[in-house]
DNA sequence: AATAAACTTGACTTTTTTAGTCAGGTATCT
DNA sequence: AGATACCTGACTAAAAAAGTCAAGTTTATT
């Protein structure tokens, strides 16, 4: 169970563009260069995030994207979506089955195990906006975030992590 | 994101067995016939359920394995991290960076994100044993379950899930 | 109007992971 | 002794992920 590169990739590519002022276009060429990851990798994800509604592109010289919407209104979840496989489709077998053709799902545990977790997983990373993450530079902005996040977790994993120091400057 | 075969087969599997009277044996023939899965393919992710201990083998005529601890011991979370790399290695650039060396942890908004979320996935499933699966054939207990994993969820995914009826006869 | 910057599209290749297989064992019960 | 069933490590095929390429189109600027 790992997240792909390009997701994880989007999300940094958006979190780049947020920190840029609102109206000013940021060229996929910045990016790539800033971030560190290939120009034509970033173009494919880029088409993606469009059509998705998450930026609008601007052509021509000193084009580039922007946000399409408020940052307040775009969460992780959309982009993560965006551009992995829903992990609610896998069934309790193969991955190819979809969840709602499964052929025991009436009296299949598994099934509501993993409903579940993708459940959990989709419900986190809505409730993070990129509005979030972009005030989340100052220390006690990452504190509240944790603290809201943690409450979500479980007693036993709870107790485990609040001890933790901050791990973000 | 997604949750891989082995990992839910191996859930499958070890429910199989759960269901089996506590000091029984039973062969890897038999689960595979049951659930559908290629007996060589249960072999080799029994090697790794048996290196976890999580089952311990019986050879010979009539063996097969037997859960090497109480079902209420046992949890969804340490099955599956012994079949699946952990999520919690991805760092917000490649996978094969693992976090602990991410080149811009301080500053990394992603690396705090994917750290969080694993832990949101670990706690969960870590909250969850073999023993809650096998009582939870009842429709009472199946509920109590999912209150107790709708309380993790933020506010806006509780909502929307609370009033969806029971998956589970 | 010409130019250059920058996005657009779809197909293509490479690499890695997943899923599954195979052969040739060893242990133990009857 | 023979049958049952686990054990081990290497192997293969298929799919997915990651990344590349070429040949565009659009638009701001000069």
């Amino acid at each position: 169970m790992q997240i792909s590169t390009k997701g994880k990739y989007a999300v940094r590519a958006i979190l780049n563009i947020a920190h840029h002022p609102k109206e000013t276009p940021v060229s996929l060429a910045a990016i790539s260069k800033e971030e560190g990851i290939s120009l034509l990798f970033l173009e494919q994800i880029f088409q993606s995030l469009r059509k998705g509604e998450i930026v609008r592109s601007l052509r021509g010289a000193h084009g580039g994207y922007v946000l399409a919407r408020d940052p307040s209104d775009i969460t992780i979840g959309e982009i993560v979506r965006l551009l992995e496989p829903p992990l609610y489709t896998s069934s309790c077998f193969s991955k190819h089955e979809a969840v709602d053709d499964c052929r025991i799902a009436d009296s299949c545990l598994g099934f509501v195990l993993w409903k579940q977790l993708a459940e959990l997983v989709d419900g986190f990373l809505d409730s993070i906006t990129i509005a979030d993450m972009v005030t989340q530079a100052r220390p006690e902005v990452v504190y509240s975030l944790r603290v809201k996040s943690n409450r979500m977790l479980p007693e036993k994993a709870r107790k485990e992590t609040s001890p933790e120091p901050l791990e973000v400057v």
